[in-house]
DNA sequence: TGCCCTAATGACCGTTAGTCAGTGGCTGAC
DNA sequence: GTCAGCCACTGACTAACGGTCATTAGGGCA
């Protein structure tokens, strides 16, 4: 059945059109101002056919995230081997992830809305279970870092290294959330701040809690 | 005119009695979930009366984060009087901040889709003002934590208050957002993690990277 | 040629934030 | 005591948007 497979493939291009349609609109406006319709519009289909490709809209938008973490993966592991120590890999990570929400801000955005969304996100979709995975490796590599800090002398032996691992990156979260919204935040705040320094701050602060020896 | 000076406190009286409204169903469902037509009903109120008191939805939550905040301060400022050291207090503002969004999670997520809201959020209103100021006391706190800390030599020199103060702030915001949807966030996870945990290994990290010593 | 199946359509629905022309009762001038 | 005017209040209405479904188009197979 030649033909099947090449419904198959087409079924395929047309997903990906859609998220290239979806990636399109959501670099120009974020996902929560991303409207189906204008999904829809630009992809060259009726809103109806979206919905026979995604489940939902959050479903297309973590088909989007996905794409997206996908390209963090990559560098940060080209990152990773330029550095001599574990500690200097825990800040790597830290560096490249926050280096990429710059990038990225609306995914950043995403994920923060993902994590903190308690119930109401249903995301049992295929699309999030890919995303889902992909953080985890992201996480992993944070993981690994600190165990080889512990093996090379650089990081403290007392850490356990998956708590530390998501203790770096929650914390990590709120630094960017606040550095992401900085112009918002500012002033919003009622004393002036120079919230990129915050950036450096933190993943120093975060080197000096992990360094096996007091760092000058 | 006592006309208007009656006037002038049944306007107050009105404006509480709609936030205590908003306040007991937000408690319940959350800021999102909270619908107009719903907290005009259980003010007995029309749904055109309450946009007489308060702009749009947003400026009402401000309000309920307003009221809110300020039970945060007496209680952040009671556990301070307590401590031994600079290094204390900070630990137990971040500690009291924790042990806060675990009573009121909404509030929580209610500031930090306030600060992630980019431009979308108007608060200009007065609501809006008024909870900004609270949230600098609650910062103020940790900037003279810090302080008291250089001072009696509990917190190393080299640390610039005011942005160490946003570190802690925003890195602590991050850990808490991830521990208030544990559930979520530990099932979105491909590896098993104790989110509790991480709030400890969290201050500790803070503890050790301002310390003026290493700590044991 | 004609039947069938799949992909696609777009008018339609439900929900909800926000609006505004209209109402009624209190006030204060006369 | 009367009544014009003001003001708090009302609730039906609109707009926006995510999501649905009865219907249609067209390629493939007997």
């Amino acid at each position: 059945m030649a033909v099947a497979e090449r419904r198959e493939r087409e079924r395929i291009a047309r997903r990906e059109a859609i998220l290239d349609a979806a990636q399109r609109l959501t670099a120009e406006v974020g996902y929560q101002a991303l409207r189906m319709d204008a999904v829809a519009d630009a992809a060259e289909l009726s809103k109806g056919t979206i919905y026979l490709y995604f489940a939902n809209k959050e479903a297309l938008c973590a088909g989007v995230a996905s794409r997206l973490i996908d390209e963090l993966l990559p560098v940060l592991e080209k990152n990773l081997a330029k550095t001599s120590s574990g500690l200097d890999a825990v800040q790597q990570v830290l560096q490249t992830y926050f280096d990429f929400t710059r990038e990225h801000p609306h995914h950043f955005r995403f994920a923060v809305s993902w994590l903190s969304s308690g119930e109401r996100m249903d995301d049992s979709t295929e699309a999030f279970q890919l995303y889902r995975e992909r953080v985890g490796h992201v996480l992993q590599h944070a993981v690994t870092a600190i165990e080889r800090g512990q093996a090379d002398g650089s990081v403290r032996l007392d850490v356990d290294p998956l708590p530390q691992a998501l203790q770096l990156w929650s914390s990590m979260l709120g630094v960017i959330l606040i550095n992401l919204n900085k112009e918002s935040v500012s002033q919003r705040l009622p004393m002036p701040v120079d919230l990129d320094q915050v950036v450096n701050v933190h993943i120093e602060a975060m080197a000096r809690a992990l360094a096996r020896k007091e760092r000058s």
